[in-house]
DNA sequence: TTGTAAATGTTATAACATAACATTATACCA
DNA sequence: TGGTATAATGTTATGTTATAACATTTACAA
């Protein structure tokens, strides 16, 4: 790999900022909402009401949010639920003992867990939203419209915000040193802990 | 078992082969077994008959294995080892195994999940074994002794079989495109499903 | 010996996910 | 329009993976 020398030319693609904590995040989840539309219109799938409801409930934020948590919200009101704090991502899981999830499946909220999982396979199926294996959690895709593409994530340990990142070099890399070995790709699996930019200020950045 | 000789002494990097059906795997487990001695002497830390019974279950094979299926094992008198120096009377309730796992953790087994997790949880902290977030299964270092190290695996689809990978081209890749988004790694996970080369005869190798 | 930390035992439950079948909604055609 | 096939959702139950909390035992050495 070459040195980066951060030339003016805007030839590359646009720089993928990480999620900034000020940014109108209303309208990250309104152009979701809508390319999502789009996407399932070309496709000739169903956008139905509790489909969604779970995929405005993953856009909430750029934190990923598990399916029991989006089970919850679905069944505290859907709509105007509060800015809850992430649960993930941080060292516990603060806040009071969660109702038995036993107890919700026999009555109590109106949707089962099954709907849930439907609908987030669903999302996954029409390549709406990803799974996040190291949380047990789903994310919005950053990519929609395009082609199902294997993606990487960036996720930090602090807050909990997760980047989608979808590197050519990486995947180049990736494809020779597994070809090297007489393997064959089906799926990649990316997961990458750490810091993001906005928890570490005085971070370096390849100065620009 | 075709002996496929080895026709060409192989010049360049050391190909790490990816585990072959016939291999002598006995070799890899008893050499397995006694790194991992060695990194506990070194380390200061003991692998206790449990620890060692659970290092065993999990190099049975290059098959990622779940915590639950160890246990099974471990229950079943899997790993059929006299169980030397240890004058703890094991509790004997003999009985057949429970399918159902709350009925085992009340009685019926001889090791509760605990066990089998705690185990698992001194084995990745010593560095001994991995886990697979994708499969929620452990499979052991193929590099032991070494300093903790981030890993990449390539799990074959069809036969299970998995090969721990370390590449430095990849991790270099995956360096450069986090830190160009000024993000600071502490962990990554990166696991490749596909197809091995030994579920694929035909493939093309980099014949040389 | 005896105190202490490590390890294990024990019980209970949390957290995540799917199987199986019933019911309702939708689309599409005669 | 009505019928019917299919898709979607409801409902109940259970499977699978993992951890919390506290009791008891073991190893080790002062
Ligand atoms: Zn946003
Ligand atoms: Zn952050
Ligand atoms: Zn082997
Ligand atoms: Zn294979």
């Amino acid at each position: 790999m070459t040195e980066r020398t951060p030339s003016r030319r805007t030839t590359a693609t646009a720089p993928p900022a990480f999620p900034k904590p000020g940014h109108n995040h209303a309208r990250c989840a309104a152009e979701a909402l809508g390319k999502a539309e789009a996407v399932c219109a070309a496709r000739g799938t169903r956008l139905t009401e509790i489909r969604r409801q779970v995929l405005e409930t993953v856009w909430q934020s750029h934190v990923p949010v598990g399916a029991y948590e989006i089970l919850a919200q679905l069944n505290a009101g859907g709509g105007d639920r509060p800015p809850s704090q992430n649960s993930r991502a941080l060292t516990a899981r603060g806040g009071p003992p969660s109702q038995n999830s036993r107890a919700l499946t026999a009555r109590g909220g109106r949707h089962a867990p099954m709907a849930v999982y439907r609908a987030l396979e669903f999302l996954m199926d029409n390549g709406l939203i990803h799974r996040l294996a190291s949380l047990n959690a789903y994310i919005g895709c950053a990519h929609l419209g395009e082609d199902p593409h294997a993606a990487q994530f960036l996720i930090c340990r602090r807050c909990g915000t997760t980047a989608e990142l979808k590197s050519a070099a990486l995947n180049r890399a990736l494809d020779q040193a597994v070809t090297e070995r007489g393997f064959t790709i089906d799926s990649q699996l990316v997961e990458i802990g750490g810091i993001c930019p906005n928890c570490r200020p005085n971070h370096r950045r390849p100065k620009s």
